[in-house]
RNA sequence: GCCGGGGUGGUGUAGCCUGGUUAGCACAGGGGACUGUGGAUCCCCUGGCCCGGGUUCAAAUCCCGGCCCCGGCCCCA
């Protein structure tokens, strides 16, 4: 037998119809926002991805070569190909470009829980802005889309790339990302653990206050950028602290701000991103972390050979989200049986298709009888497959002008005269 | 990439440790009892040991490799 390929998975109608129900309530927000669908290739060639030196997804790659010789790979993010994009033709469109993509990405990992090679994402990338403002814009959106599924336990956590560098700066530490990798960790590891790491990365012990210090800068913006404001000196750093003030001053009118903590230990695996970064994360006993992230990546785009041009944008992971949904019962349970079901007796096919295409010219959901079941068993069959309403079409009754509709709730049966049907379903589905 | 635990009809499982009946059971599916009224009963049928190699007189069972699934590390959505 042929399995499925390692990491990804067949959907079937129940899975479809939950996810395209968050799909749905999510490129809502997004066009509200004003952000524009687009799609690229999910492969482009590998070295365009390639550029990214340094990173994890680097290393993930599904790349291979093609029929002629090609080096492509499947896209591990949207980032890189909107980047692309954007250079290709649209570095003299009017600024800010606001784009979004619903996709699948490809990563070549071990799957595990809530990881796998194909995944979904549902993102927006704003370019062309290095503002504040534009922070703000993506951030709020970034909370309403989650809102948007009902779903309302969650933070998030904004943190800052600069704040950081600076941080490794006055601690006199070159490896900055081993750092941020260590303070990514506190959350798992005991106090002494901690300390212990840190000691190990080569610190002392005023440095190692000073990361106690930083890692304490955590929670709602108003109780901790004041903390933060002593922490740093700089006048790089003091500028960075201000720009954080005025977002979420901003967010707070977004009518968000309820959900924005400050966390200045988040680092986020992505080198490309340059100041702001943020994450969503929901409380939930699955093992899930991240929700979704996002952050300013204002050189990315100059890598690409583009002009400097600064972006910002987020990714929310589907395959995060949606099993938090379920978990939460905010999935509303979708209807997979046919809302009408029509069961032909003898020599009534043709009456009886006639009154299927009536019904779903209305757009009503309606299967018709195929395989030549007798009545019995054929209401056996709409029972199992969960009809609302069951249309018998019988030669005596047809004699007289009418056809029998079940309603398989209640058991209730009506006569219907044949060119009532169609008003007598709608109102029988409550339509 | 590394480390655990797994894989028996469509689904859930028994059998595996300790090799030896025709691989058992339940549900689902198809047909019939039943030529116009289901969620009930009875009967019949379909259909399986993930793949390949090895050990053996004999492999679902033991060994090796691969594929896939579940989970953890790393990393991330």
């Amino acid at each position: 037998m042929i399995e499925r390929v390692k990491g990804t998975r067949d959907f079937l109608p129940e899975d479809m119809a939950k996810r395209r129900w968050v799909f749905e309530k999510i490129r809502e927000v997004f066009e509200a926002y004003g952000f524009k669908e687009i799609l690229t290739p999910v492969m482009e060639y590998t070295k365009l991805f390639q550029l990214r030196s340094g990173e994890e997804v680097v290393k993930q790659l599904y790349a291979f070569k093609d029929k002629g010789g090609r080096d492509v790979s499947l896209r591990p993010d949207m980032t890189s190909s909107v980047a692309r994009l954007y250079v290709n033709s649209f570095q003299m469109a009017p600024k800010p470009i606001k784009w979004y993509y619903i996709a699948n990405m490809f990563r070549y990992e071990e799957p595990q829980s809530g990881r796998y090679r194909e995944f979904w994402q549902a993102g927006v990338e704003l370019i062309g802005s290095d503002k504040v403002e534009a922070d703000a814009e993506v951030i709020a959106l970034f909370v309403e889309s989650y809102l948007s599924t009902g779903l309302r336990d969650f933070t998030v956590n904004i943190g800052d790339r600069i704040l950081l560098d600076e941080f490794a700066g006055m601690l006199g530490v070159s490896d900055d990302i081993g750092l941020m990798r260590i303070i990514d960790k506190r959350d798992k590891l005991s106090q002494e653990e901690f300390i212990n790491l840190l000691k190990e990365f080569g610190l002392g012990e005023s440095e190692i206050e000073k990361v106690l210090e930083l890692v304490e800068i955590k929670g709602r913006p108003d109780n901790v950028l004041p903390l933060a404001e002593e922490l740093f000196k700089s006048k790089k750093a003091k500028e960075e602290i201000s720009k954080l003030y005025k977002l979420t001053d901003l967010l707070e009118w977004y009518g968000v701000k309820d959900w924005i903590r400050i966390d200045l230990g988040i680092a986020r695996g992505f080198d490309y991103y340059t100041s702001i970064v943020f994450e969503a994360i929901s409380p939930n006993e699955l093992g899930i972390g991240s929700i979704g992230g996002g952050g300013r990546y204002d050189n990315l785009i100059e890598i690409f050979g583009g002009k400097p041009t600064p972006a910002t944008g987020f990714a929310i992971g589907i395959e995060r989200l949606l099993p938090i949904l379920e978990w939460k019962g905010l999935i509303p349970k979708p209807q997979t049986g046919p809302e009408v079901f029509v069961i032909p007796l003898k020599d009534m096919e043709k009456v009886a298709i006639n009154i299927a295409v009536k019904l779903r010219r209305e757009k009503i959901k309606t299967d018709i009888e195929l395989s030549g079941r007798k009545l019995g068993k054929a209401l056996d069959y709409a029972n199992r497959v969960g009809a609302k309403l069951v249309i018998i079409v019988g030669k005596r009754d047809v004699e007289r002008g009418v056809v029998t509709i079940r309603d398989m709730e209640s058991g209730e049966q009506y006569n219907v005269s044949l060119n009532e049907i169609v008003d007598k379903v709608k109102n029988l589905l409550k339509r």
